[in-house]
RNA sequence: GGGCCUGUAGCUCAGCAUGGAUAGAGCACCGGCCUCCGGAGCCGGAGAUCCCGGGUUCAAAUCCCGGCAGGCCCGCCA
């Protein structure tokens, strides 16, 4: 048990006040429950819809009575007649409601004493829990590919995966992050290309920005000159409706051209004339891709790592603003040129499932999976479709490399977590299965997509092609404009500076919210309002809790500390609802964490934010009277304070003492 | 055509793992609350065929089968 003993006089403390409570009505019941073949972790607990029906409840009796063909309710009263709550000492009662409900009753002042206790005695570490094994984890997230801004898109997984970074953290990892960066293949290529093209111009802007241009521009160039052409072999075919097919679509990219070429008209004609005099410009950029690939040419070589190096600076730069860091950048051409995907590849092709198709080399993926007996443990209809490992100019592609990548995370870490869009699904489990017919141990266990839904802005999807983009930084300046606006309004006198630091916290915390808060497998239309709430639900609101509470905290004498206290006396439900709720922090992280779902940590902060409020409005802490009152009161400010400033730095929204 | 995800109040979303007591929040709407620790707040009201249809069960938003609608994927793109 993580319970010990520290200090002078015996203070209690324990990490999980509300499992050693939960554990001992457990325990009760199975003993009790000897006669039947259950194991304790059958026995399921839930809280009860009211209080009235105590803190804890079990159906087991019901489920119990459907397997012998008992009453539950006389199985109920059985199993309480044998339970023995004299010398137990959270459980004040044991109750049987209908239709065989068993209910337990808290016994609120020793368990408030040892939860006040344990969160004071454990400071900064109450909601960090102790794991028998120190996990090594990779946590890979953001990873936005190194050609334009980071969108409100990608903002979703670099939020997501700091928060679970965090979380695992708390649940007691050793976590690492790590950003991959995608500078090997077309994409980059094509940029690259362009850059060349301008002589590697100078700018002012923001250079994620400024590259972000090129790359929509040119791939809108050379996306009408493919059309145009498909339009030309169309015509000499007579087929009408794919010529208007097309048609409308050359439609569309031309308006693309002309919104594009209205935002930097010199720099677009320039891009238009260099690509208009190139004979062949996708022969050049096919070209560029291989001899960055392959490493053949050094001036190509320096090129391409100079634009995606400028790229990268910009994503720093937006990235500090919302606190996320890594602590690796992990370049893919490094894992092409150390020669690790060679070696993959080698190991792929003595496999029975590879076989050359016109030059190009296929991986077999369903056949590997009914062989590997891992049809039952993907979610995935098996009809996979084969992948490609490399074209037939030799070059790889992406998921190739990125096998290669998640070879490396599952040698040396023992844990790999990939946030990753859901549209990419198929291609992660593809990794999984190659992964698993090349041996490596337990994949499936080890290695973990966390697949999370697209950001759509209505009506339409953001394609960085399209250069339709909700930026971060634009976001973040909107959100920031709005909440300097709120602060001035509240705090008239408060220092410019000040006031500036705060709003961007707001401001941060309000975005990092809304994309958060929500399960990661849905999709998200953006909308300012949603991303602009600073009521309740949202991160202004959390942090609005955390303000008042250290404000009280700052007016009272912090003596009060380390007095003892009379936990008898919070006996409102506003207060015993609220230490109750505090409680089960611990088992909200144990929770997320195993299944990698943050947003019910920021569902657990709102209630509790909700919960304080309610408190707050009805209950005075600085004039409670007598002074053992309010000395109890204080812990308890003082512990819900901890308790949400806690889960704020795993949502990663700072917490602020005032705003 | 096949697969995956989603469908819960006018709108945005929890809840589905492990079936269980009156299906929870927020926004918007209606009505109250600043002599008292910060009103970005609090209290109350109204608002739901839990997409539809079957099935399993004493009990289904939750599990199973079949539909429907939306999104995504099925590339020598990433």
């Amino acid at each position: 048990m993580d319970d010990r003993r520290r200090g002078y006089g015996i203070i209690e403390v324990s990490r999980r006040p509300w499992k050693l409570f939960e554990d001992e009505c457990r325990y009760l019941v199975y003993q009790s429950l000897s006669g039947f073949d259950i194991k304790p972790t059958d026995i399921v607990f839930e809280s009860p819809p009211s209080h009235i029906y105590g803190e804890l409840s079990t159906p087991i009796c019901m489920m119990l009575a459907r397997k012998t063909g008992l009453n539950p309710q006389d199985l109920a009263l059985e199993v309480k007649s044998r339970i023995d709550t004299a010398d137990r000492r959270f459980i004040a009662k044991v109750d049987v409601a209908s239709p065989g409900y068993l209910n337990f009753y808290l016994d609120k002042p020793s368990f408030f004493k040892l939860l006040i206790s344990s969160i004071q005695a454990l400071g900064v570490e109450w909601g960090r829990l102790e794991s028998d094994r120190r996990l090594r984890v990779i946590v890979e997230h953001t990873s936005v590919n190194p050609i334009h801004p980071i969108g409100i898109g990608h903002a979703r997984n670099s939020f997501l995966g700091d928060s679970i970074a965090a979380l695992l953290e708390a649940r007691g990892y050793d976590v690492h992050r790590h950003f991959y960066i995608d500078d090997v293949g077309r994409q980059v290529s094509i940029l690259a290309y362009g850059y060349n093209l301008l002589g590697k111009p100078r700018f002012e802007e923001k250079p994620d920005s400024f590259l972000g241009y090129i790359y929509a521009s040119i791939s809108c160039i050379l996306e009408i000159r493919r059309l145009k052409s498909e339009l030309e072999s169309c015509r000499s075919k007579q087929s009408e409706d794919e010529y208007m097919k097309i048609s409308s679509r050359l439609d569309e990219w031309v308006a693309i051209a002309a919104e594009l070429r209205s935002r930097n008209e010199k720099l677009f004609d320039r891009l238009l004339e260099s690509i208009e005099s190139d004979k062949d410009p996708e022969g050049r950029i096919a070209e560029i891709n291989r001899l960055y690939e392959k490493r053949l040419d050094e001036d190509i070589v320096g090129i391409v790592r100079e634009v995606v190096t400028l790229c990268l600076e910009g994503f720093k730069e937006t990235l500090s603003r919302v606190d996320v860091d890594f602590d690796s950048w992990d370049w893919e051409s490094d894992i092409v040129w150390s020669g690790e995907v060679d070696r993959i590849l080698s190991m792929l092709k003595s496999t029975s499932y590879c076989r050359l198709e016109e030059g190009a080399l296929i991986f077999d993926v369903a056949e590997a999976a009914r062989d590997l007996g891992l049809e039952e443990r993907i979610d995935i209809g098996l009809e996979l479709p084969s992948l490609t490992l490399t074209r037939a100019d030799g070059t790889t592609l992406y998921t190739t490399r990125d096998i290669a990548y998640a070879f490396r995370k599952l040698k040396q870490y023992d844990l790999s977590i990939t946030v990753i869009g859901m549209d990419q699904k198929l291609p992660q489990i593809q990794l999984m299965i190659t992964l698993s017919a090349l041996g490596v141990d337990r994949v499936l266990d080890r290695y973990k997509p966390l697949f999370y839904g697209l950001v759509k802005l209505p009506g339409y999807r953001m394609s960085s092609r399209r250069g339709r983009i909700v930026t971060l930084d634009d976001v973040l300046d909107e959100a920031r404009v709005r909440a300097l606006t709120e602060v001035r309004k509240r705090s008239p006198n408060i220092d410019p500076r000040e006031a500036e630091r705060i709003a961007e916290a707001i401001a941060v915390g309000a975005v990092k919210y809304a994309l958060i808060s929500v399960s990661p497998e849905r999709d998200i239309v953006f909308s300012w309002d949603k991303v602009l709430n600073f009521e309740m639900n949202s991160g202004p609101f959390l942090q609005y809790a955390y303000a008042r509470s250290s404000s009280i905290l700052s007016k009272a004498d912090v003596d009060y500390i380390y007095a003892d206290f009379d936990p008898t006396i919070l006996n409102d439900r506003l207060e015993e609802d609220l230490l109750i709720h505090i409680s089960k922090y611990p088992e909200i992280i144990w929770y997320s964490s195993e299944n990698l779902a943050v947003h019910i940590v920021a569902e657990y902060a709102n209630e509790l934010a909700m919960k304080f409020n309610s408190f707050y409005d009805k209950l005075p802490v600085l004039k409670a009277e007598p002074l053992e009152l309010k000395i109890a009161r204080l812990k308890l400010v003082y512990a819900f304070k901890s308790t949400l400033g806690s889960a704020l730095r795993i949502l990663g929204i700072r917490p602020l003492e005032r705003m």
